[in-house]
DNA sequence: CCTTTTATAGTCGTCATGACCATAAAGGGG
DNA sequence: CCCCTTTATGGTCATGACGACTATAAAAGG
């Protein structure tokens, strides 16, 4: 960062693109925008914009999130950086460097694409091929980041509501890692985490279940897991 | 990332900053360069320069390396994106974007500060504070990241020269994890992770040892660690 | 020769975990 | 009304990983 003076440097256009998560029906869905003009007309991509001139990246990526959800209070939301994709032909028109985020909402808002967003729209993870520019790529790197973040930390709690079931929680990995666990073994090591759950006083869920009621929770105070929880066969898991 | 043409947007300098680790003397080194300018003239900064037109962050951070560090070959060298900082008042004089890699050295090259950079220098970790900018900062993710990666990958060896001693892997989790480990268990954890050294066929090392000579290892293919190499007491360790 | 130093081998108890089995409490269909 | 299905919850058991620790081997130095 030395010499200003001294190099020549080229302005570039930085931008914000958001891979956010939810899940419904039991299937992991992410937000996508359908493009109006060229390039990739008509073809979906991740939400996202310019960065403005008094803003960080942190902060155009969480209005951005506003603003395609729809949402009133987005300060809650689980935002992350997933990293920058800088390569110099990812946008035919100019160069344009973007700051990826990763965000997990707990149930998919019905009524999105809020204000300007054109077409948004939930879609199962496993139909979003083919996006614009090289969101697929930055879309799979997303996914592997919160497949890594659920085995150590509590931040499959972000994806339910504010009280919800074991099984619930435990769909939660399952539909991200796209495996099954293990019920007695998933309860007891969730309970076995200190700060992970907390027992709800006094309720227990009755009207909707098919079998036995189960047991209310609220997310803890917990950040990580110690020790983690490992996906099954995990063996030669990308770094 | 839609209507380009309905949105003013700012041009950015985008920049890279590098936190270079080596291992020197047992004690945990980055390279720093002093700057010559304003602001923050004769303050202590992360090497790092602007992304060029015609490359992406990933080359102008190894074409920086190769600067800085004045090696020949800096293309087997661990690299890697930390994050991207873009708080709108980080550079008094312009909106810059930096993205800040990491970089890991198997043994600090002599003559370093190679072509261009002024004055660069091997600094021990603890002693690098008030640097230049928000470097304290990155300079601090760098090492959490570094520390965290060593929990899970087989990024030690990078530290190493091509042949080492189980002592000397030892002494990168030691160095840089400023902890102590049992070495009979950290040994029967390594070797028993497949993968991760192999011993070289007929060699020990005799001549400047004081003790037992000991057996001579390199890096093994695998790249992850399953399980993990937890960190002593990592209790409430951020996520 | 004895001490120091480092490397290497093994032991033992604890804890986490995967693979199960068993029971409880709801609804639905005959 | 009984039985079957479904889901939640409780438990066992064996294995494996790991921390703490002891013991032996092989060098250098006085």
């Amino acid at each position: 960062m030395d010499g200003y003076d001294k190099y020549a440097f080229e302005p570039f256009a930085v931008t914000v693109d958001l891979a956010v998560f939810t899940i419904r029906d039991g299937a992991l869905h992410v937000l996508l925008v359908e493009r109006g003009q060229e390039p990739y007309a008509g073809r979906w991509a991740l939400p996202g914009g310019f960065v403005q001139p008094e803003e960080s990246a942190e902060t155009a990526a969480r209005r951005e999130l506003a603003e395609e959800t729809g949402l009133k209070d987005v300060s809650g939301l689980h935002l992350e950086q997933l990293r920058t994709y800088s390569e110099p032909g990812r946008d035919p028109r100019m160069r344009v460097v973007s700051v990826a985020f990763t965000a997990l909402l707990p149930d998919a808002p019905e009524a999105h694409g809020g204000s300007d967003a054109a077409k948004a729209r939930w879609t199962p993870y496993d139909a979003a091929r083919n996006l614009a520019f090289d969101h697929d790529r930055i879309l799979a790197d997303a996914h592997e980041r919160i497949g890594a973040k659920l085995e150590y930390t509590c931040l499959a709690t972000r994806f339910c509501p504010p009280e919800f079931t074991l099984g619930e929680l435990q769909q939660v990995y399952e539909t991200v890692w796209g495996t099954t666990l293990d019920r007695p073994n998933f309860r007891r090591k969730v309970l076995a985490t200190p700060g992970f759950v907390e027992a709800v006083p006094g309720g227990a869920r009755l009207t909707g279940g098919r079998g036995k009621p189960a047991a209310l929770y609220r997310a803890g105070p917990a950040t990580t897991l110690h020790p983690p929880l490992l996906r099954p066969t995990s063996e030669g898991r990308p770094a």
